[in-house]
DNA sequence: GGCAATCCTATGCATGATGCATAGTTAGGC
DNA sequence: GCCTAACTATGCATCATGCATAGGATTGCC
C-alpha cells in the first residue's frame, strides 16, 4: 500500500522532470536562436540528413506537408535553408540543405540543448548519471509506438551522441 | 574520453525520453480529453485549486492574462469550468471552479498521464522503478529556476500523487 | 470621507502556426 | 506516348496567443 503511494509519488516526479526538461530546452532554444520548437526540428534534422525532401523531413517532425512547405519557405527567408534542385536524381524533390548560417543555428541549438540536460545531471555524482542513463535507456523503447512516426521522438536528438547500433529507436524495426 | 562519449550518449537519450514522455502525455490528453496543452493544465490546475482566480491560474499556466481569459471562456462554453463570485472576499476577482463535467475531465486527464508514465515505467521491474524515481527526484531541482513561475513545472501533476514535504518544487522556496 | 494608486477582469486587434482542400509538376510503368 | 502516383506549392480557414487598452473594485493615504 505505501509502496504503492511512493510508486505513484515517484512516477509523478518522473512526468513533472520530463516536462521541466523539455520546457527548458523550448525556452533554451528560444533565447539562443529566436526558433519556435518545430522550426528548431526542422534545423536539426536538415542538418542530421543533408539533402532529404520536404517529405520526408514532414515525416521526422510530425507536421502535414503543407505545414511543412511553409516552415522552410520561413527558414529558406531567414537565410538558414537551401531548397537544392532534386534529391537522388528525382527532380520532383527539392533537396534541402543549411547555409552556413544555419549550420551555426543548428550547433548552438544542439549546444543549448546539451547544456540544459548537462546542468540538470549535474545534479549527480558520475556513477548516479551512468545510472540513470542506463535505466532511461531501457525505459525509452517502451515509449515509442512502432510504425511511421517512429522517429519523431529523435526530432531534436544529437544525431554526434547517437550510437545508431545502441539507439532503443533504431534498434526498433 | 570514452567514457565522456557514453556519458554524452547517455544524456541525448533522457533528452529524447523526456520528449517522448511530454510528447506522448499530450496526445493521450488530446485523444482523451479533446484538450490541449494549455487547456489541460487550466483543468488540472482549477480541479487542484479550486477557487483560485484568472490571475493566479495564469501564474501557474504560463500565460498572459488575456490568454488565460480566453482560454477559461472557452472552457466555460465548453461546460467544463464555472465562475463564481469573489475569490476570499474580494469581489474584483472571480472564484474558477470545476462542473461535474469539469470534474470528470480533469479525473480523465491525470489517469491518461498516470497510465502513460506507468505504461513506460513498466518495462522496469520494481527495485529499478524505485531507483529511476529517487534519482530523478534528486535530479528535478537542478532543473527549475526559483521565482514566480517556479510551479509551472507542477502544471499536469497529480497532487494527489505528490507529498508536500518532500516535493523538490515545494521544497526549494 | 474622498481620492489616487493598485490590482483584477475583459476586449479589440494583430500575428503566427497549423490543417484541409486543391492545383501544378515530374517520374516511371505499360 | 499516356496515365497514375508522388512530390511540391498555394488559397483559405481556424486556433492559440500576445500587446495594448479599458472598465470596475479594493485599499490606503490624506
Amino acid at each position: 500500500m505505501t509502496r504503492d503511494l511512493e510508486k505513484l509519488r515517484l512516477e509523478n516526479i518522473l512526468g513533472a522532470m520530463s516536462l521541466a526538461l523539455v520546457d527548458k530546452m523550448e525556452k533554451a532554444f528560444g533565447t539562443e536562436t529566436g526558433l519556435g520548437p518545430s522550426a528548431v526540428a526542422a534545423v536539426i534534422q536538415i542538418g542530421s540528413n543533408p539533402g532529404l525532401s520536404i517529405e520526408t523531413l514532414r515525416r521526422f517532425i510530425a507536421l502535414t506537408h503543407s505545414a511543412t512547405v511553409r516552415l522552410v519557405d520561413h527558414l529558406v527567408e531567414q537565410g538558414l535553408v537551401l531548397r537544392g534542385e532534386g534529391t537522388e536524381g528525382d527532380r520532383r524533390s527539392k533537396a534541402l540543405r543549411l547555409t552556413d548560417k544555419g549550420d551555426d543555428v543548428f550547433g548552438r541549438n544542439l549546444a543549448a540543448r546539451r547544456g540544459v540536460i548537462e546542468r540538470a545531471v549535474g545534479a549527480l555524482n558520475p556513477e548516479e548519471t551512468l545510472s540513470l542513463g542506463q535505466l532511461v535507456e531501457k525505459l525509452l523503447p517502451a515509449l515509442v509506438d512502432m510504425g511511421d512516426d517512429q522517429n519523431v521522438v529523435c526530432r531534436v536528438c544529437d544525431e554526434a551522441a547517437c550510437v545508431r547500433e545502441r539507439c532503443p529507436i533504431s534498434h526498433m524495426a
